[in-house]
DNA sequence: CGACAAGTTGATGTTACTCAAAAGTGGTGG
DNA sequence: CCACCACTTTTGAGTAACATCAACTTGTCG
């Protein structure tokens, strides 16, 4: 059978978010399935891939990641954090060594990443839109980190995990899973985690969020989303 | 006639650099030269790129640019610094909306990118060596964002100027151009124009640099280095 | 020469860090 | 089932780094 197909809620976070980028043929979507028999599966604080080597292809099933940066004195940065359906890299980009190592945040598996069948293909297109989503991130990040206060950059950073959550299908409009520490929070954060600790009571004291169980509800998205000014990556 | 050619020093940035990241042919080194007879010049100040505007593949070949986000209150940060030789889009991403407006620094000449002849050449590998190259500069720019000092911050970065105004042919081992304005500075280090000067008369005061004339002087780059544990962009 | 942008200086304020310890949480093995 | 351990979250008090505000100087270009 081919034709084209919409995204379904219940398939796995990798293949509702690349048939959002761009729309996969069912031959295409087979191929996701197909490599999501093949999992690896990495536990916590170990490494995905470490800082040099050459990366295989791969996609983010379940559990977070993040690429770091450690500093000799102990200092670490969270430069880029990974949820379920995010590419690790891509097929189509260079085999070139990682600019930087990448752990897993909670026990993680990992599938590896088809080869689009061709640069037209609508996959090529899903891994291309990953990419420009991925940069957009990135850029957003560099903003957060260098413009806005804590509170600021907690709000910017949980908006964005949302629309990232949504993009795979996982959560809904104002909820979110968040299976993450608050010092991995301030890694990301450029804080400590006793100043994320505290930005995050004034949050809640003002009734604006709730985190429980490893999952975020926003009480209040877009009073929060209006509070700095937030506008979703654009794709 | 054919053949692969050494980077020549007189030749124009985007040459010396991309024949750098990749051994160019003398057809595709040509083709960079007549791309070169094209170019489209803006003024400091102007915008190259709007934010959402699709970008045309562009190579930046005199001036500096930069990335930007502004933020409705004033406050300003820069994404990403553009230099001579820098790529702005390349041929084989994406046209997609940019994700940031882009603006002139100085005075600034662009040339549109040509396309490589195929996947395979050398000029489509020294693209994609380009764009690993910037995800490794963003990175680093977040690390620096989020754990380092002004002093560190400020080190780091004049370093990355280095390496990357050695990498396009400007500037030598300890010395580059830096047309810009303490205030761009500031602005990419997520500082006040007060602070970045405070920290540019204590680097000074220590013997550590030079600037005059629009171009830096590092007096210990080593220990500079040192003192950071700075590693140069690995490509 | 005048005007405007860039760089410099000083005084003061605030955000976030540091250090230290207590309280809560979850998993493991006896 | 409980005791223990490691990890995470929370709290408090003091401090340092950087921001803010405002003025003054220097440099540059028409």
């Amino acid at each position: 059978m081919t034709g084209l197909l919409q995204p379904v809620a219940n398939d796995p976070p990798h293949i509702v978010r690349l048939s959002t980028l761009a729309t996969l043929s069912s031959d295409e979507i087979d191929l996701l399935r197909s490599a999501g028999r093949t999992a690896r599966t990495v536990a916590a604080r170990r490494e995905l891939i470490s800082e040099g080597a050459i990366e295989a292809p791969g996609i983010l099933v379940s559990g977070w990641a993040a690429r770091i940066r450690d500093f000799r004195d102990g200092r670490r940065q969270i430069l880029q954090v990974l949820m379920p359906g995010d590419l690790l890299s891509s097929p189509d980009s260079v085999q070139a060594p990682s600019p930087a190592a990448c752990v897993a945040l909670t026990p993680v598996t990992l599938i590896s990443a088809p080869a689009a069948p061709s640069p037209e293909s609508g996959l090529a297109r899903a891994y291309r839109r990953c990419l420009a989503y991925e940069q957009g991130c990135l850029f957003r990040h560099i903003a957060r980190l260098g413009r806005l206060d804590a509170a600021e950059r907690l709000t910017d950073l949980l908006l964005e995990f949302r629309d990232r959550a949504e993009l795979a299908g996982l959560g809904g409009r104002a909820d979110f899973p968040l299976p993450i520490t608050q010092e991995a929070l301030a890694d990301t954060l450029g804080l400590t985690s006793v100043h994320v600790n505290r930005t995050l009571q004034l949050l809640r004291r003002d009734g604006l969020l709730k985190w429980a169980g490893g999952a975020v509800q926003l009480l209040e998205p877009a009073r929060l989303a209006a509070s700095i000014g937030y506008r979703a990556v654009t794709i």
